[in-house]
DNA sequence: CCCGAACCGCGTAGGAGATACACCTTAGTG
DNA sequence: CACTAAGGTGTATCTCCTACGCGGTTCGGG
C-alpha cells in the first residue's frame, strides 16, 4: 500500500535516509513554528516565509521538509489537536458530551483550525486518537460499527458548524470586513434588512428578540441545544435496538 | 443603522448615483461569470482577472462593483443558493428532511461552497430564504423562537458537514494531494496505520469493513442517519413540551 | 447652454507569496 | 578517499491582489 506523502509525514513514516548534512529542523519544530503564528496572527500570517524565518532558515529548506504550504496546512491541523478528554468512567453520554464540547472549544481557542484542514477525512495520528475515543464510548451500547462511526462523526460535524457559528458572531470574523459585532447586532441588521411579507418566519423570530438575548441564552445554552439534540437522538437509537 | 457595505450590496441597497456614465455591468452579471468559472474549474481558478477578463473588462472595472475579492467571495455564496424547496403540505418533519437534503446537495453540486463563505453568519438574501422557510416550518409544533432558529441552525450545519465528508471522500479533494480516491481506500489506509494499541475501538471498526462497504451503506445511508439523529431530537423536543 | 462634479473603465506599478532550479556544502558509502 | 545522496540557500519566475491616477462621460445646476 502507497501512503500519500502528507500522510507518511504525519506518522512519520519518512524512509529515513544516512547520507547528507543532518537535517537542522524536523517537522514537529516548523509545525511548532506555524502554530505559534497562526496563534499569535492569524492564519494569513503563515506564510512560507514567515515559518521560515520565525526557525531560522531560508524559505526554502522549508520545502525539504513539507511538500507544499497546503501540506503544511494539513499537518498543522493534525498536530493542533491535544490529547482527547480522558473517560473517568463516565456513561457513554456524558463522555460524548465533554469530548464534543473539548473539540469545539479547541476550535474557538484556535480559530485558525476552522480556515486550515476542511475537505479530508481525518488521517493524522492526533484526529484519529480522538475518533478512537469516541468509539470506544459508545462500546457498550449496542450499536454496530457503522452507527457508532456515523455518530462519533455527526458530533464531529457538530462541534464545528457551533465553533463556526459562535466564532462568526463574536468578531464578524473579518471575512469581508461584515462587520457585525455580535448577535444583538446581528439581529438589528436583520431587523432592518428584512420585508416581513417575503420574510414571515423570520421576521417574527427577529421580532421576539432571540437575537438581543431576550431569552437570557448564552452561546453556552446553544451549544447545548444542539448537542443534546443529537445525543438524544443517539440514545433513541440505543434504546431501539 | 449602518449597513456594512458587503450587505448592502447583496440588498441592492447600494445608494443609485446619476452622474457620470452608465456602468457597464452589474453585480449579478459578475456573480455569474465568477460562479461559472467556479463550476467549470474550481474556486481557484476564480481570480479578479479571470473574472474580469469573462465578462469583457479590465480586472480593475470589477472594483467599482465590489470592495474586494473577499466580498466578491461572500457574494458568490449568497448568490449561488437556489430557492428553497416549496412545502408542499408536508409535515414539519418531512419538510426539513427535503430542506436539508436540499441544502447538501447544493454544497455537494457546488463544492467551492465548501470554500468560500465560512465564518460569517447568513446576511445575504437568498441563504436568509432558506432560514425562513425552515422557521416557518416549525412555526406549528410548538417551540419557542430561540428553539426553532437552534433547530434550523443545527441541520444546516449537519447539511455542510455531511457534504463536506461526501466531497472530501469522493475525490481526495485535491487537498495536499491527500490522494485518497474513496471510502474504501480510506479505510486501507486507516488499516496499514493504525497501531491496534493505540486505537483500539477504531482499529475494531475499520477491522469490520465499514469503509469497505460491507454493510452494504451509502453516501444517502450516511446522510438519513445523522439527519434523523436531528429530526428524533427534534421530535422528541416537541412532545416534551 | 455650458461647466463642473461625480463616476466609469483602464493602464501601470507595487508588493506579497509560492515554488522550480541550480549551486555549494556535508557526510555516509564503497 | 572519491562518490553520491541530501541539506540549506539565493535567484528567478509566475500569479495575484489592489492602490493610484488619468482621460473620457454624463448629468445637474446655474
Amino acid at each position: 500500500m502507497e501512503l500519500p506523502p502528507v500522510v507518511a509525514r504525519m506518522w512519520g513514516r519518512e524512509p529515513v535516509s544516512r547520507r547528507g548534512p543532518k537535517p537542522r529542523l524536523d517537522v514537529a519544530t516548523i509545525l511548532a513554528a506555524a502554530m505559534e503564528i497562526a496563534d499569535a496572527e492569524g492564519l494569513a500570517a503563515v506564510s512560507m516565509g514567515s515559518v521560515a524565518s520565525r526557525v531560522g532558515v531560508a524559505t526554502m529548506a522549508l520545502y525539504r521538509y513539507v511538500g507544499s504550504k497546503d501540506e503544511l496546512l494539513t499537518l498543522m491541523a493534525d498536530a493542533a489537536a491535544p490529547d482527547p478528554p480522558e473517560r473517568g468512567g463516565l456513561a457513554w453520554r456524558d463522555y460524548l458530551a465533554a469530548w464534543t464540547r473539548a473539540n469545539r472549544d479547541l476550535l474557538l481557542r484556535r480559530p485558525w483550525l476552522l480556515l486550515a484542514d476542511r475537505l479530508t477525512p481525518p488521517l493524522g495520528p492526533r484526529r484519529l486518537l480522538w475518533l478512537d475515543r469516541a468509539l470506544d464510548a459508545l462500546s457498550g451500547t449496542g450499536l454496530d460499527e457503522g452507527q457508532k462511526l456515523r455518530a462519533a462523526t455527526a458530533l464531529t460535524g457538530y462541534a464545528l458548524s457551533d465553533a463556526t457559528l459562535v466564532h462568526g458572531m463574536r468578531a464578524g470574523a473579518g471575512r469581508a470586513g461584515a462587520g457585525i459585532a455580535g448577535a444583538a447586532e446581528y439581529g438589528a441588521v436583520l431587523g432592518e434588512l428584512l420585508d416581513p411579507h417575503a420574510y414571515p418566519a423570520l421576521s417574527e423570530t427577529v421580532g421576539a428578540g432571540v437575537f438581543a438575548g431576550a431569552e437570557g441564552w448564552t452561546d453556552d445554552d446553544d451549544f447545548r441545544f444542539g448537542l443534546d439534540l443529537l445525543l438524544d437522538g443517539i440514545e433513541a437509537l440505543i434504546e431501539r435496538r
